[in-house]
DNA sequence: TATTGTTATACTCTATAACTATA
DNA sequence: TATAGTTATAGAGTATAACAATA
């Protein structure tokens, strides 16, 4: 490997391991949502959110993490309820708010893929684990889940030069 | 095999661990690439192989593992080329094959990005870890990625039902 | 015939900015 | 003024299938 400057061979390792397990479980995990649901892993994360709320959501709230501009949501939300997944209704509380629900036939979608979507996870990172492993795992990605969110948004990624031009 | 029909909590709470700080850190690392290089993770990641691997790579060797579609790497060698990143040319050997080399500018970006990289990666991932954390992350992901490769690349996804329409 | 790679095309998704409406 | 959300639009990326050339 080009051994960069300041990673020892355990830190690239461990890094490289990481990123390349993240990419193939999300591979497969869209590949399974495509094709038994006809979902994108961002729909099937909003009506995830959705079912686990039991109740409606405004827009903002479920946007949270997900995706990363309003617009985005805006969109997704609208495929969402073009296909009868999801209802959207202006919020009685605050007049400028949407209000996002599930329906019947977005939870029995939720429902029938999640079966699959598990099977996937289980299969693909859960079956070589031992106990203690998942232990460890889980710890060590809670810890650095929750040093991720505590980051400045954007400064993570020093600003040593002006933006470069896109290919 | 398909076990009990949910995850237990600690199972649950690994992989949600896991994707979240997975996508956080995704998410950064392209931010930076893009603000500093110009570059998207798929073509940082082409360049690095190309600089790791000392000398020219045919298409097919490049490829393998970044992306999922003949045409999308040729589409991206495309714009690398057009950026003067890279240089493409016949093989001697295999006629059919193209030659996918790095340029002086080519090396010159990749090392100028890499180290606002390192960097990124060194702040989310790796600075909340201790030495132990590191050992175990390492094994543990190396052990589930080699896992991951030795699945047969479609049926992880059983095949329950006909594909459904996409939204 | 199988393999390497490109092209044509269509589609999905994302992001920015301008806009509307309410607080 | 600030916030919630939508729209318009443009761009990046991907995948499939048809294709050409070589092994």
């Amino acid at each position: 490997m080009t051994g960069p400057e300041g990673l020892d061979p355990q830190q690239l390792g461990a890094y490289f391991a990481f990123t390349e397990a993240a990419s193939l479980l999300q591979h497969q995990v869209e590949q399974h949502l495509r094709a038994d649901g006809g979902l994108s892993y961002v729909q099937f994360q909003l009506l995830a959110r959705l079912a686990d709320a039991g109740g409606p959501l405004t827009m903002t709230q479920l946007a949270d993490g997900v995706v990363y501009s309003r617009s985005g949501l805006t969109y997704q939300a609208g495929l969402l309820e073009k296909a009868g997944l999801v209802t959207r209704a202006p919020s009685p509380d605050d007049e400028r708010a949407t209000l996002v629900a599930i329906t019947e036939d977005g939870l029995a979608l939720f429902g029938r893929v999640l079966s699959g979507h598990v099977e996937v996870v289980r299969s693909m990172l859960l079956d070589p684990l031992s106990e203690e492993d998942l232990q460890h795992l889980g710890g060590i990605m809670t810890r650095v889940r929750d040093h991720m969110r505590a980051l400045p948004p954007r400064s993570a990624a020093p600003r040593k030069r002006r933006a470069a031009r896109s290919l």
